[in-house]
DNA sequence: TTCGATTTGTTCGTATGTATT
DNA sequence: TAATACATACGAACAAATCGA
């Protein structure tokens, strides 16, 4: 029956599968169901939510082609984890000129405590001059520096964050806000221009002062768009670009 | 009943969806329905490809994800038209840096017959050399101009192309490929670099040269991934840049 | 304006196939 | 082998939007 459950009334005619979906993605949000962890299954999804499989099957469906869970057969449906093959896939699009695709090395230049000035309080939506991390990388593609990363975080989500830890870290600094933090990216938007070379970056990616470079500015989000972290690259197009795909998925 | 009907043998494990998906998508690239049609109601296409409604609705279902049909309830089903609308969103990646999203001007520079060099007749699949148009074109957003775009596609696939009817459509390029051909683009592949303006891209752009730019070479396809044009945009990042989006659709 | 037919959207249920443990 | 879990397929009922009589 439709109507009989009492679930739907004039008021509320949210379908119960974007219920159950948003149930689900609660769970992650508040940790219940951490990375890697496989969840109940459908059935038993089900009757938690008092919905049939077919409807926890819709709203399972949904969140898997946002990318944030993996369904595997036989086996479970699991949180998606931010192993180092997603991440080159999903949120690294600098790839070769000749369309390889390798993880870069990344080198830490610097990390200190700050205040958000304007333009990353906003787009991290702190209050102007809001503690932050400032944290400045140098990445290596082939063996040659290639990427200048400056990226600013929100001390509040990371508390004990400190420059031993993050040097220490395995994997990719998404992997380790999850492994550590248990914050997951599952969104990031980029916004690219092309700028010269000053001084100090040419000398850090060994290029000529002028040259031009990728300036991508990136804003990333965790479950519920809450943004996390706020990054500057400046890239060194000799021997790579961005690749990106229009269109379908 | 399930293996009953006798479609799926030990050799043939393709879903009886992904079947009728594939024999909607075939009757797309032949043109049977043209974009803006209304296809056949959903128990319609069921008796068609004998399967249930429920597995039309899965393999429409796909192909809406996918952008190439569009759902409306109370109508029907719908083949995706590029109106200018769905253009801005999905095709068309360059912003204000104020988050501006407006619609270019297009001026059309030259429009001449060639023959694609090696790189081209790569992207596009042709032999080298093979016949081409090769159209240049200068975009201005907000009066002032900023996109230098040289297009080449396959004088094969629009055979009377011409300048006075180029020059004369309305709307995009896709639409109008659309519109006079039946060709309708699903994808684009980019691959972004930042380069330097030459004398000419500064002139035409009023630039000062060397200024640094966006390079956008694109590859687009039109159903079943058969490459339709190719292009290079030099942007100019004085008030633009390109907005990507990573991790969900 | 109302009414009925059509079409997609949501929900439930059942049975069976396929992969994993 | 048996149990479990996801995948595929079918069918039924009702909701909601649209459109024409």
């Amino acid at each position: 029956m439709y109507m009989s459950s009492g679930r739907l009334t004039s008021l509320d005619r949210t379908p119960l599968y974007r219920i159950v979906k948003q149930q689900i993605t609660d769970a992650l949000r508040e940790g219940r169901w951490k990375h890697g962890q496989k969840i109940p299954s459908e059935p038993q999804l089900a009757r938690r939510y008092d919905a049939s499989v077919g409807t926890v099957r819709k709203a399972v469906g949904e969140l898997v082609a946002e990318n944030i869970l993996v369904r595997e057969q036989g086996r479970g449906t699991f949180v998606r984890t931010h192993g180092r093959d997603y991440m080159l896939n999903v949120f690294f699009r600098i790839v070769g000129s000749d369309g390889g695709h390798e993880l870069p090395v990344v080198t830490l230049l610097s990390m200190r405590r700050a205040r958000a000035d304007r333009v990353t309080a906003g787009e991290l939506r702190l209050k102007s001059r809001a503690p932050v991390f400032d944290i400045e990388t140098l990445l290596t593609l082939d063996g040659e520096p290639a990427i200048l990363d400056r990226m600013r975080v929100p001390t509040q989500l990371f508390p004990d964050l400190d420059e031993s830890g993050f040097k220490r870290r395995e994997g990719t600094v998404y992997g380790f806000f999850q492994d550590r933090y248990g914050i997951t990216i599952v969104r990031a938007d980029e916004f690219i221009t092309a700028v010269s070379a000053d001084d100090r970056t040419a000398r850090l990616l060994k290029l000529t002062p002028g040259e031009p470079l990728l300036r991508i500015a990136r804003t990333s989000y965790t479950y519920k768009d809450v943004p996390v972290d706020s990054r500057v690259r400046l890239v060194s197009c000799a021997r790579h670009g961005y690749l990106s795909t229009l269109g379908k998925a």
